[in-house]
RNA sequence: GCCGGAGUAGCUCAGUCGGUAGAGCAACUGAUUCGUAAUCAGUAGGCCGUGUGUUCGAUUCACAUCUCCGGCACCA
């Protein structure tokens, strides 16, 4: 005699076992209706469960997360039902929900073009319309196996050979198409309405590529049409913060195909990165670091010595002459050991912190190439910390202090930090391992920042902590990265002088806080939609005159801006304002000054902002301090 | 690197079922001297990504190649 417990403390007791879908038809009409899985004790079950002993129940809707993954999952599985109906020799593999969505991969003999997505989505309404119940049945695992072969779906076959052995298996059935799949789902096709097929693309069986391409249809599935409605605007908004786009608009950037993967800075965009490395100039003084630079092109045998050639010879590029072999630099790290090599140090000149804006060159796979945010050809904000064993934690809580100070500057506030630890290919002994990623875990816990681990995620020589910057559209871009190395300083023979006079092998610190030069600009641009807060802005006011009877004036208004040290630009041209506002509007200045007969005869200048309010009025002497106080909020709460 | 798609004027794009191409904006010239998101008129502008092939003829068809776009794999 179950007695099953609501969220709202009511209780319902049935005379037997009993399944989900008539205790919620108990509960309500409504909600029977609206039903599309439901939390049995906390664990996601369909509503055909059946309850057979006493048990917390919470009915999961469209309007749960929960319920928007079920809808996401079933709407996967009408994908591949769809497929099957217009395709039939097409076979079957896995289907996931994801962010937003979901997909299904196929094999297929032909690829899919874009009319058969469209065919595909069609079929998938069609389907959904017929109202199929959904229905759960479990199979033994012999049985499962041999019907799956003998439907010819091999991929699933192969699935089910490598589950548990003793684990039940579940299939789920709407009209003829049957998938093995743990579930839950939506009691009924009816469910799936608002979802939408939106592209197809290569992906490896099992996400490795020595496996065969599948075909990965991917789709967005909601709770109604407007949320779907909703996603789309959202995708089109975004797209309009495409730093690419935003780069050609704005005169930032340009790449061409004789350098791939490489970065033609325009004026503008150089503008704003020597914004950047100059607040980042700061920050290394204020935090007592010394910055150096070291040469691009280095024989290749430093690079054997520190490991980086057995581990990345492919993505180096190599040059030689005279029959010496040398690689263009990837990383710094080698080249920071060379200076902390030059003399003798004590104990007492740890921790040295070497600094570099570092401009490294790594031959990344053609299909990797993205904008500002992969490229062969960057720029980090590194630095090499040689620290006593002792001052490892010390260092770190100042590293995590740096970047989180230096996020919060640029108007960063959501970010993700995640701990990765040692990969498969890796040098050094496990005790080391062990040593240095309990040493970056302590320094995580006692910040008391949020992390995730990510195992197997660090760098050859040490584990690492990442730091991932969210924009304001939710997508999140790895900057920032703190990796505690063992390896390196030993590997490359260096050492200090210790209080006993031995020599000791100093702890290597990694850090970069933006990372790329490129990349963070590039998440910049997205970040602020190209409208750039004041202190970044290429050009901070544009001084736009009514007629050229007062280009004079207008001159001495910019040559007067430019003493003080503001970024501004005339525009004397013989056009009407309204076009002048426009443009200047369109290029995200942030002030327009406005200069007519009036402001001549006043000795003032009218404002505009570039959200289009009026300011009215002023003084040179009151717009200058304006701006300048709003220079001085840097990026803080500026969202884009 | 792998799968798919795309490369036409400075930009955004149309077009040719094989007969060497067009629009808007930008540029240039002229007129207009104007008050808060586009003044009017005219002119010029293209080896249709690159190479090879098929053809009387290729921007169009085929093959190769480069680059870009969307994913996948990779990212010290």
């Amino acid at each position: 005699m179950p007695t099953i417990s609501l969220p709202d403390q009511r209780q319902l007791s049935f005379e037997g076992p009993v399944t989900v879908e008539t205790v919620v038809a108990e509960i309500g009409a409504g909600l029977a209706k609206a039903a599309l899985a439901a939390e049995i004790n906390g664990r996601l079950v369909d509503l055909s469960y059946l309850i057979t002993s006493d048990a917390q129940l919470k009915v999961i809707t469209s309007k749960d997360t929960e319920g928007l993954a079920v809808l996401r999952h079933s709407s996967a599985h009408l994908l591949a039902q769809a497929v099957k109906a217009l395709f039939p020799s097409a076979q079957v593999t896995i289907g996931p929900v994801i962010e937003d969505g979901f997909y299904y991969d196929f094999a297929f003999e032909r690829p899919f073009t874009p009319e058969d997505l469209l065919q595909i989505e069609n079929k998938m309404h069609e389907l959904a319309g017929q109202n199929f119940p959904v229905i759960r049945r479990e199979m033994a695992r012999e049985e499962a196996l041999a019907y799956f072969r003998n439907l010819g779906e091999h991929y699933k076959a192969e699935i089910i050979e490598d589950l548990p052995k003793n684990e039940t298996l579940s299939l789920y059935q709407q009209a003829d198409f049957v998938d093995l799949c743990r579930g839950p789902h939506v009691p009924n096709t009816r469910h799936l309405k608002a979802f939408k097929l939106m592209k197809v693309a290569g992906a490896y069986w099992r996400g490795n590529s020595d496996n065969a391409m599948l075909q990965r249809i991917y789709g967005t599935a909601w709770a109604d049409d407007k949320a779907l409605a909703a996603y789309l605007y959202r995708l089109e908004e975004a797209e309009k913060r495409d730093h690419r786009k935003l780069g050609k608009l704005l005169d930032l950037f340009h790449t061409q195909e004789e350098a791939p993967g490489m970065i033609f800075w325009h004026a503008k965009g150089w503008q704003i990165y020597r914004v950047v490395e100059s607040y980042i100039r700061d920050k290394l003084y204020e935090y007592d670091y010394q910055e150096v630079r070291t040469p691009q092109i280095v024989d290749k045998v430093l690079w054997e010595k520190s490991g980086h050639w057995d581990q990345y010879r492919e993505e180096m590029w190599v040059t030689s002459t005279e029959n010496r072999e040398y690689a263009i630099k990837p990383m710094n790290c080698p080249l920071h050991v060379q200076i902390f090599k030059q003399g003798i140090h004590s104990y007492r000149d740890l921790p040295l912190r070497l600094a570099e804006f570092g401009s490294c060159h790594r031959n990344e796979p053609s299909g990797t190439l993205h904008g500002l945010m992969r490229v062969r050809n960057f720029t980090q904000d590194d630095a090499h910390l040689f620290v006593r064993e002792d001052q490892i934690e010390s260092e770190a809580v100042k590293l995590l202090d740096l970047v989180y100070e230096l996020y919060r500057d640029f108007g960063f506030t959501d970010i993700s930090c995640r701990l990765s630890t040692r990969p498969e290919k890796r040098v050094g002994n496990d005790a080391i391992w062990d040593k240095a990623e309990e040493a970056l875990k302590q320094v995580l816990i006692n910040k008391g920042v949020d992390w995730t681990l990510q195992p197997g995620d660090g760098a050859f020589y040490g584990p690492k902590i990442d730091f991932k910057l969210r924009d304001c559209l939710g997508r999140e871009w790895q900057c920032g990265t703190v990796q505690l190395d063992f390896q390196m300083p030993e590997r490359l023979d260096a050492y200090y002088i210790d209080e006993a006079g031995n020599k000791v092998i100093p702890v290597m610190l990694h850090r970069a806080v933006v990372g790329s030069m490129e990349r963070f600009i590039g998440v910049l641009i997205e970040h602020f939609a190209g409208k750039f807060p004041a202190w970044l802005a290429p050009i901070q006011a544009s001084i736009l005159t009514v007629t050229d009877k007062q280009s004079e004036y207008a001159q001495n208004i910019c040559k007067n801006l430019k003493k003080q040290g503001f970024r501004v630009q005339n525009d004397l041209r013989n056009e009407k304002i309204g076009f002048k506002i426009r443009e200047h509007t369109l290029q995200k200045v942030p002030y327009l000054l406005i200069i007519g007969d009036k402001e001549v005869n006043s000795g003032q200048v009218t404002v505009r902002s570039r959200s289009g309010e009026d300011l009215g009025a002023m003084d040179l002497s009151a717009f200058a301090l304006h701006l300048n106080a709003e220079i001085d909020l840097l990026g803080r709460g500026v969202g884009g």
